[in-house]
DNA sequence: TGACAATTGTAACAAGTGTTACTAATATGG
DNA sequence: CCATATTAGTAACACTTGTTACAATTGTCA
C-alpha cells in the first residue's frame, strides 16, 4: 500500500525492528512456560507440547502427535523416547497395522498433565492480564493477519 | 483483572495457547527474514543480527555487541569469526586495553549491509502491511505489555 | 609494588538438533 | 503372488549451539 520510495539511506535499528522485537518477546515468553516444567518436571519443550497433545487426546500415532505439534517426526521420537524412560507415556504397536505404534499417557503422565495444565493457564492468563478482553482479541487478530503475510512470502521460496 | 476460578476441568488446546502461537509466528517470520541473507549471501542468523549492529555503530568491542544483540559472549564470538572468515569485518586490539578487540565492517561489509539493509526493511514493511498505522502501534504497544509481565515472572527465578 | 580478583575473548568439550540412511511392515500392480 | 514402492519409526551421522575452562590483560587493595 504505502510504498513511498524514500532517498534517505536507510537505516536499522535492531531494537525497532519488528522480527527482532518478535523473537526477543517469544523468548522470554517461551521461558515464562518452560520455568514450570522444566525445573520441578525436568521435561524438554518437545517434551512438554508432547504431552500437551497426548492429554487431548488419547492412543495417537506419532505421526498425528508431529502434526498436531507441528514437530517433524524425528523430535517426535526423541520427545516420546524422553517421555517412555520418564515412565510418564506407554507405547503398544497397532494390531492392524504393526508399523504405528499408539502413544498414550501413563497414569503418572496423566497425573503430571494435570498438574502441569493449569500452571500453564494460569501463566498464560498472567501474561494476558493486563490487556483487556478486546485488546486480547485484537492482537491474536493481527498475529494472524501477520502470519498470513509472512507464510505468503516462505511460500515463494 | 478477570481471575474467575472455574470448576470444569481445564484443557489445554495448544492451536489457542497464546505462547505456542507466538512462537509459530516468530517461525515464521524468522524465516521469511532469514530467506534474504541466507541464500544470497551465505549468513546465519548470529552473523546476520552482529552485521546490523556493526553497520549502525561502527568499531565495536565484541562485548558492546553481544550488549546490543542480545547475544552471549560466545555466540558474539563465534558470528564474528564467521564474518571475518568471510571477509566482511576487521578486527584490531584496542591499543588501551589490549584484552578488547575493536571490530568494524570491512568495504565488502558495509557494502553488504547497505545492500541488505533495503530489503529486509521491505519484507519488514510487507509483514506489517495488512495492518493500518493505528495497528501496528497498537501491536507494538500490546507486544511491550506482554513483554513486561513475561519479564516478571523471568526475574523471580 | 605485587598478589589476587575481575574482565575480555577464545578453545575445548558436552549437549542438542537436523539430515540422511536404514529396518520393519504394509500397499501396489504386473 | 512376488517384486517393487510406500509408509512409520528409529539409528547413525554431521552440524549447531550451549557450557565450562582457560590464557591474556588489566584493575584493586594490602
Amino acid at each position: 500500500m504505502t510504498t513511498s520510495i524514500k532517498q534517505t539511506p536507510q537505516a536499522l535499528n535492531l531494537d525497532h525492528f519488528f522480527p527482532y522485537q518478535l523473537s526477543q518477546l517469544n523468548a522470554i515468553v517461551s521461558d515464562a512456560i518452560a520455568q514450570l516444567y522444566k525445573g520441578r518436571y525436568q521435561l524438554a519443550p518437545f517434551e512438554w507440547r508432547v504431552l500437551a497433545v497426548l492429554g487431548e487426546h488419547k492412543k495417537l500415532a506419532a505421526k498425528e502427535i508431529g502434526q498436531r505439534t507441528h514437530l517433524e517426526k524425528m523430535q517426535v521420537s526423541r520427545a516420546v523416547a524422553g517421555l517412555k524412560t520418564a515412565g510418564l507415556v506407554t507405547q503398544e504397536t497397532d494390531s492392524e497395522d504393526r508399523r504405528i505404534t499408539r502413544l498414550q499417557l501413563s497414569p503418572a503422565g496423566r497425573d503430571l498433565y494435570q498438574q502441569i495444565v493449569p500452571l500453564v493457564l494460569a501463566r498464560e492468563a498472567f501474561l494476558l492480564s493486563s490487556l483487556s478482553d478486546e485488546e486480547q482479541q485484537l492482537m491474536r487478530k493481527l498475529m494472524a493477519k501477520i502470519a498470513e503475510q509472512a507464510q505468503q512470502l516462505n511460500d515463494l521460496g
